[in-house]
DNA sequence: ACCCCATCTTGTCAATGCCTACTTTCCGCC
DNA sequence: GGCGGAAAGTAGGCATTGACAAGATGGGGT
């Protein structure tokens, strides 16, 4: 079942199997819910075990966010670099990332449940927002608009955003395809 | 000190006392730490006696989450109806909202901290909401905008999204006023 | 063969949320 | 005016939790 070395004392793969019930925790009850006691009882392992894996529940929690952001830079990472609508994409496959992985999602702007000075928080966090941050320098039509950084942070705003209110269930289901609700959301100018 | 008969064993008003000192605690650590028996320290009273105000740790968040909504529905009420640019104002009232009443604002969208389905909140929500509701049904040029919801949603997740990413730290403070950035982001167009 | 050390267990402690039972104070009502 | 109930607050207890300390287990490297 596991990779390295399962024995009736030794689980296997610890580490794992407490991060996929954690997320299936915050997935179905919040963040609140998770109990470092009872991912331990659902891993059929003491109560103390999973602190060796992660210091703390911080700990955990930062595991998550740092998984998070990878797999963010994934995702962000798989849009084509000469795709047509690039600033768009970028933020369709935020909004797709932000509802298919909604705890990550939940973790990972929530700086207070972690250990915002962690150096593999910060590298991750480095790693995805760098596609961005490229994005942004080499501007295509950085002329026409007056600040680059602005229509970045109008796109990260708006994809946040959207994926926040769907996420609590705000926001209402316009159609099927988040994605596609999302790209209707960008062109139409606000009055 | 208090509005109705404050003695040594009646606090007087312990109800604003408890709702302040959560709203103190959760502006500088977090919902995550708030506590009750804590709060029942800082008001110098029993640790059982919040839950006479607030039944339960939820009550509690629902009740200031009813206040959040209450306080927002007064700030975009005081946005003119006839203003310019009325939707984008809209949202840079919900932006400064969001900013200047953060630990209101943390609890507001978070359903499953608070019981979701009590009728104070159902209500407080609706009130607030019914200002853009009645806006985007009576848009001024709906005819031209394909349809006037995408334009409230577009709005609302802007606003949305720019004033959490604010608030998590993760959006760059790009002028010294956040409504002023808001506004910023409204116009560019996204490539 | 042996030792090191990552992994896991057991036991403990303070803090918390919530419950029940009890006391004190207030307010309306006769 | 006082009386009775409800509101407000107190006291104690219980199960759960996060964190910590000390010990048990077993595999891998030398």
């Amino acid at each position: 079942m596991a990779a390295p070395h399962h024995t009736a004392y030794h689980h296997g793969d610890l580490r794992r199997a407490v991060l996929s019930a954690a997320l299936e925790v915050i997935a179905s009850e919040g963040v609140a819910a998770v109990s470092l006691r009872d991912l331990a009882r659902r891993a059929r392992v003491s109560h103390a075990a999973p602190a060796h894996h992660f210091k703390d529940k911080a700990g955990l929690l930062t595991a998550i966010a740092v998984e998070g952001f990878g797999l963010l830079a994934a995702a962000v990472g798989a849009v084509p670099a000469d795709a047509p609508h690039r600033l768009r994409e970028l933020g369709a496959a935020y909004v797709e990332f932000a509802l298919a992985h909604p705890a990550h999602f939940e973790v990972m702007f929530q700086p207070r449940l972690l250990h915002a000075d962690a150096p593999e928080l910060i590298a991750a966090k480095e790693r995805a927002y760098a596609v961005l941050r490229t994005d942004v320098e080499n501007f295509p039509d950085a002329r026409r608009t007056p600040d680059a950084r602005r229509a970045a942070l109008s796109a990260w705003s708006l994809a946040h955003g959207f994926a926040t209110l769907r996420l609590s269930g705000s926001a209402p289901e316009l159609d099927a395809d988040p994605a596609a609700t999302f790209r209707s959301l960008v062109a139409p100018r606000i009055p």
